[in-house]
DNA sequence: TTTTATGCAAAGTATTTGCACGGGA
DNA sequence: TCCCGTGCAAATACTTTGCATAAAA
């Protein structure tokens, strides 16, 4: 089963009814693997189904961001955009330039002792943790190549 | 000399000029290990200086954030306080409650190994990283406790 | 005196809400 | 049928810009 009708699924088991506009938004952001705003999706959802208005847009992302099926992307330039959630606690890899997220996970042994150290040292319960790698994907490289544009 | 007056004297050198409101902003977060919004700084600062415009905060921060003196806090809740900066690279822990921001550096050797490893794996160009802690300070954990409450 | 900074008002941009209508279940 | 979801328009929040005046150097 395609990712974009499990997503659908979920929203129904959690009573939210089915639509066009709702599986055009799902659509986009299941068969994406880029941080999306929801302008974004927006003007690409507009293309398949002329009707799409802004509004939907966002309230449809909310679902899915409660349903974390789909969670926020900060980045230097902004924090607007989505992506597809993983499972687990993963770190995010983000391209700079077309906004492709890659996730990894691993190094959760020493970060789980740098949480203990410096919440013993500071005093903090600490809750939550972000690591975050920028960087140029592969293709980009390529593109913005000075030798080979 | 105090925090405060280092920056005024980096804004002078770098060609900008000293006024009341500047120094008004100034003070406030040069003396504030929290992280401010735009109108946290207008709101304290309009009591000092009752002249001080919303504008001219958003103006003073944007050149202090350009002399790196201060940067922008990315929180789940939001993206657009500010904290003094420190210098060189250091990580981030949050208070969520209060929003006071300490730094920690160390764990370079074991992020520096991590982007090799990940950078290889995926062939980005990694640039920038950022590690960041959420949690209850102190203060926040005695405030919040149902206990003693 | 010269040039930058200020505050107001207005314009922009991003996001949320109210509401009458339309479509899912 | 019943009620949720939709799109529009309007409201709200945050930030930037234009401009005449005020103040720094």
């Amino acid at each position: 089963m395609s990712k974009a009708q499990e997503w659908l699924d979920c929203l129904q088991r959690n009573g939210y009814r089915i639509t066009d506009p709702r599986r055009v938004v799902v659509e986009i952001m299941a068969e994406s693997s880029r941080a999306l705003t929801p302008l974004n999706v927006y003007e690409s959802g507009h293309q398949r189904y002329p009707k799409l208005g802004l509004v939907t847009v966002y309230r449809t992302l909310e679902k899915l961001e409660e349903l974390n099926l789909i969670q926020r992307v900060h980045q230097p330039s902004g924090c607007q955009a989505f992506v597809t959630a993983f499972q687990g606690h993963q770190h995010l890899l983000v391209c700079s330039g077309c906004g492709r997220v890659e996730f990894f996970e691993g190094e959760e042994e020493g970060i789980e002792r740098l949480i203990q150290k410096i919440s013993q040292r500071s005093g903090y319960r600490i809750g939550e943790h972000w690591l975050q790698l920028f960087g140029e994907c592969r293709e980009c490289q390529r593109q913005n190549s000075p030798k080979l544009a």
